[in-house]
RNA sequence: GGGCGCUUAGCUCAGCUGGUUCAGAGCAUCUGCCUUACAAGCAGAGGGUCGGCGGUUCGAAUCCGUCAGCGCCCACCA
């Protein structure tokens, strides 16, 4: 049989991804056995793979192959996200490289649009899921936008509307002054930037007399004009809106100032002085502007003190005519010096950071900017757009949190549901304890549409459909002759997150059709699989719609992946160029070698610095499994004795596949995938391929190698689809090949429903490997000496085991044990083994434990290289003596420390001392 | 400004409730090998006073305090 001795994915890959499709082995229908159900943290729709989700999508596929292979019914669902904002930007740009503008279309042109983008890049980065060897349910692929999940989540905004827990109201939001939305409190970033703070004069406005004494604290501001205070602020172009001066009551550099009137610069406009504790008296002069449509907390503080807002932003940042007309209104009311004052005509139109710059500068010139310094600040911008958040007074919906809230936190917090790290269930506390209202309205066309009418005479009513609104329209107006055309459906759409924290649910079919056959079946999932930086976007409010809709948690585990960066630790990005196209490393390494390197350092939660490297030891994992392969295959099979060793070895293995299987099972149960990784990989490759078959190798006899005998063959098979079967959840497709060509297959057989069941390991077991260990340990020794002495391994050497009267009773337990000679001499190529009372002249000896073993080297042994080494070991081992008889000295110890342990340090001296008596006979012998 | 986490071999990380000669793994490095499964390999070897300091204890990588460095999350100081 001629097998390549270089593994070729490509040829192997699609033709099982094939026939797994083809023979439906993804496909799940609820039955008698266990559920074990994942769904996928759905991707942009338009979206493209890349190295988070190679991330991601391999873990959950390695959960769902090995719930699979444990003989649970494993159902992974796929599908993919609308993500109304992101989609809705590419489509607005896709349409301004054609030169049509949003606002000359009509929602339904527009939406005509975004579906032909959607179909024609949607879906891609599912295609490209299958070349990952993703184990989804095809048939069952949904979308956030499809028919039963836009029902489902109407259905659900109805269903809170009329629960009271979504009201509509003008709220101050972030509003994203490009995609020209409102936007959740989550999808703003704070950014840290190099800005300036501005000082700017505000003169008083009534020429009462100022008097403050001396060393009163009082810090007042003169000149030739008159008194002023200075205000410090990061945005001077937000003058135009200022209404009124904050001071701390309690600041005593500003008691002057209180209960008079000020004069907004270049504005004109004459605002009061009012206090509230709110303002810091440390930052700046202790004195705030206050500008109640352009921040959180003047907002506030407009609401406390009945302060008007004004808006001087039109939707796009720009500055609206609104501040002209505003101006020319407060100064025909009061008169205020031209001095003070320039017209704000100029500024109408600008941009907001353009005219920052521009006001800035005419303050400047006009004598009304006291200083302008350097000033690190925090910026919030919108996550989508990137471009600064602007607060803004709005009409929005929202959700009430506190009861969902309530109802998602004690799950985590008690552990139904488990996150992995757990560190994570502190920050979802906290921002459970934290919570505010969800805006959930976008001033999108591509989601959800509110299903909300407005009646022509005022009011609303909230309907699953048309029909229904209508006839609530009705009743509410009561007026029976009301048409459909008479109301005005709502024009935003939903947030996307009130669609996607639905998906374990409305996947089932859970909210239209409660208590149906799949729901009651795969709901609860089992678990999922996502990043930290999603927890409160998605994470948080999935438990929120479980618990609200199905009254239990909508996942028994969260797996929290890291972020993928590239080896220096930099986050992966387009603009770095530091992100591997997923699919090329997929054609140079495999998708199992892919995966791997992916998974080699992957612990839950930590981020992960990635290196092609890793892939490269994915490659080079599949082409040793590949030629251990060609290695058993490739044997003739004779009938006739199984020698000892390959008796011994088989044993040996056996028992070591039952303590792995154990080992493995540990780390799934806790989610350390990449040890149980490791586990796989240094059992194939260290013990498997490097010890196991090692021993049982048959011999070559003048150049042709011996055939195998058939206990041996089959036992070795049976080994091998062990193995196979606990490697497949990591890498299904080389599993696979050779899976089906280790023996005889039935069509539409595949290692993917093979079970994985193994006998429970006993003391033997553990007896059997510590024996051949030490076995190991003196093939090893033997190794490094003729390493040290250059000897050519195809040249014989003979093993003495030293049985001096101190060291009789320490017999290895290997050599009781059938094979065992014959294993040793087979691996460290000895001709003869022979227990002696006193070893050769001129060897080389060493200890395994308190044994001594000895090879005669001849005139090959340098006595003083030798004398040297036993002379460092003996001074090591003295000094361990020491320490040891140190601490059994110590009789606070002897009293204080459980038995075992100071059992086990008698034990140690006793060793120490038989070592050490050992090596001083041989030194004196020489 | 709060909260959390990290610091162990050149790199990436394990080390659970303190005590098995506990200082580990993989990769990388070094040495010798093209030994008829595999040079994408085989055999062997070297490498860390567990971030600093202090404390608790018979005993500390492990517990406590503190300092330094790094990272993340949250927050309405303009």
């Amino acid at each position: 049989m001629e097998i390549s001795s270089k593994y070729s994915p490509a040829e192997v890959e699609g033709k099982w991804y094939q026939y797994w499709l083809d023979n439906k082995l993804f496909s799940s229908k609820p039955d008698g056995r266990e559920p074990y159900t994942v769904v996928i943290p759905p991707p942009n729709v338009t979206g493209v793979l890349h190295m988070g989700h190679v991330l991601n999508e391999t873990i959950q596929d390695i959960l769902v192959r090995h719930a699979r292979m444990e003989g649970k019914n494993a159902c992974w669902v796929p599908g993919t996200d609308h993500a109304s904002i992101a989609t809705e930007a590419k489509v607005v740009n896709r349409l301004a490289e054609q030169g049509i503008k949003k606002a000359d279309l009509t929602r339904e042109e527009f939406l005509k649009h975004a579906w032909a983008w959607t179909e024609e890049h949607g879906g891609i980065i599912l295609k490209q899921l299958r070349k990952l060897g993703c184990s989804c349910d095809w048939d069952r692929t949904a979308f956030t936008m499809d028919g039963p999940r836009s029902e489902s989540v109407i259905k659900v905004f109805v269903d809170l509307y009329r629960k009271g827990l979504i009201y509509r109201g003008v709220r101050m939001v972030n509003w994203d002054p490009k995609a020209l939305t409102a936007l959740s409190d989550e999808e703003v970033i704070y950014k840290e930037e190099h800005t300036k703070l501005y000082y700017m004069k505000y003169y008083l406005a009534d020429s009462a007399p100022v008097s403050v004494a001396d060393g009163d604290g009082n810090v007042v501001h003169h000149d030739a004009r008159g008194y002023y205070a200075v205000v410090a602020t990061t945005r001077p172009e937000t003058i135009m809106g200022d209404v009124a001066m904050c001071i701390n009551p309690k600041d005593p550099k500003n008691q002057w100032l209180k209960g008079r009137k000020v004069i907004v610069p270049v504005v004109g406009r004459v605002i009061p002085v009012i206090e509230d504790e709110y303002v810091d008296i440390e930052f700046g002069t202790g004195c705030l502007k206050v500008t109640p449509a352009h921040d959180v907390n003047d907002y506030m503080l407009g609401e406390k003190y009945n302060l008007e807002a004004i808006d001087i932003f039109n939707d796009d940042a720009t500055l609206s005519d609104r501040i002209a007309t505003a101006q020319q209104k407060s100064l025909a009311e009061t008169k205020v010096s031209d001095d003070y004052v320039i017209g704000l005509e100029k500024y109408v139109g600008m941009e907001r950071f353009a005219c920052r710059k521009q006001i800035a500068e005419d303050m400047v010139a006009a004598g009304l900017m006291e200083k302008i310094e350097d000033y690190d600040n925090k910026i919030g911008c919108s996550e989508r757009t990137g471009v600064p958040i602007e607060p803004k007074l709005s009409m929005q919906w929202f959700l009430k949190m506190q009861h969902m809230a309530d109802i998602a936190l004690d799950p985590v917090m008690n552990d139904d549901i488990q996150f992995y790290p757990a560190k994570y269930k502190n920050t979802y506390r906290h921002w459970l304890e934290n919570i505010k209202d969800w805006c959930i309205s976008r001033q999108l066309w591509w989601g959800h549409r509110i299903p909300a009418w407005y009646l022509p005479t005022g009011g609303f009513v909230v309907a699953e459909n048309e029909d229904e609104a209508l006839t609530l329209a009705r009743e509410k107006s009561g007026n029976a002759d009301l048409q459909l055309a008479d109301l005005r459906q709502d024009e935003d759409a939903l947030d996307t997150w009130f669609s996607s924290w639905l998906w374990p649910i409305s996947l089932f079919d859970g909210i239209r059709n409660p208590g149906n056959e799949e729901i009651s079946y795969y709901y609860p999932t089992a678990d999922l699989v996502t990043g930290p930086d999603i927890i409160f976007f998605w994470v948080a409010r999935m438990i929120m719609a479980g618990y609200e809709y199905e009254k239990k948690m909508p996942f028994r585990h969260v797996y929290f992946t890291g972020i993928v960066r590239d080896k220096l630790g930099r986050k992966m990005s387009k603009s770095l160029g530091n992100s591997p196209d997923p699919l090329d490393l997929i054609e140079r390494f495999g998708a199992d070698g892919v995966r791997m390197g992916m998974m080699l350092s992957a612990p839950a939660g930590n981020d992960i610095l990635f290196d092609e490297s890793l892939c490269e030891q994915g490659r080079n994992f599949n082409n040793k499994i590949w030629n251990a392969f060609r290695l058993v295959k490739g044997w003739q099979v004779a009938d006739g004795e199984q020698p000892e060793a390959a008796k011994l070895a088989a044993g040996w293995f056996a028992a070591k596949l039952r303590l792995a299987a154990e080992e493995l099972a540990d780390d799934f149960s806790k989610y350390r995938l990449s040890e149980a990784l490791m586990t796989v990989y240094k059992l194939f490759w260290d013990e498997f391929s490097s010890w196991y078959l090692e021993m049982i190798k048959p011999a070559y006899v003048d150049g042709k190698q011996q055939p195998i005998d058939r206990a041996t063959y089959d036992i070795t098979l049976q080994f091998f689809e062990v193995l196979l079967k606990m490697m497949h959840p990591f890498m299904p497709f080389i599993t696979e090949e050779l899976w089906q060509a280790l023996y005889e297959r039935q069509p539409g057989e595949s290692i993917m429903r093979a079970e994985l069941h193994m006998e429970a390991s006993t003391d033997y077991d553990r007896q059997l490997c510590a024996a051949v260990d030490e076995l190991k340990e003196i093939v090893t020794s033997v190794r490094a000496v003729r390493s040290q002495k250059n000897i050519a391994p195809k040249e014989k050497l003979t093993l003495e085991i030293v049985r001096t009267d101190s060291t009789k009773d320490s017999a290895p337990s290997l050599t009781g044990r059938a094979g065992g000679e014959s294993a040793l001499k087979k691996m460290a190529n000895l001709e003869a083994v022979n227990v002696v009372s006193e070893k050769s002249k001129g060897s080389a000896s060493f200890l395994i434990g308190t044994a001594e073993y000895a090879v005669p080297l001849g005139n090959l042994i340098d006595l003083d290289a030798e004398r040297k080494k036993l002379q460092t070991e003996l001074e090591h081992l003295r000094g361990f003596l020491a320490s040891v008889e140190k601490k059994l000295q110590n009789e606070r110890f002897v009293q204080n420390a459980p038995a075992a342990v100071v059992d086990m340090e008698r034990k140690k001296k006793a060793d120490a001392e038989q070592k050490i008596a050992s090596i001083e006979e041989t030194l004196a012998n020489m």
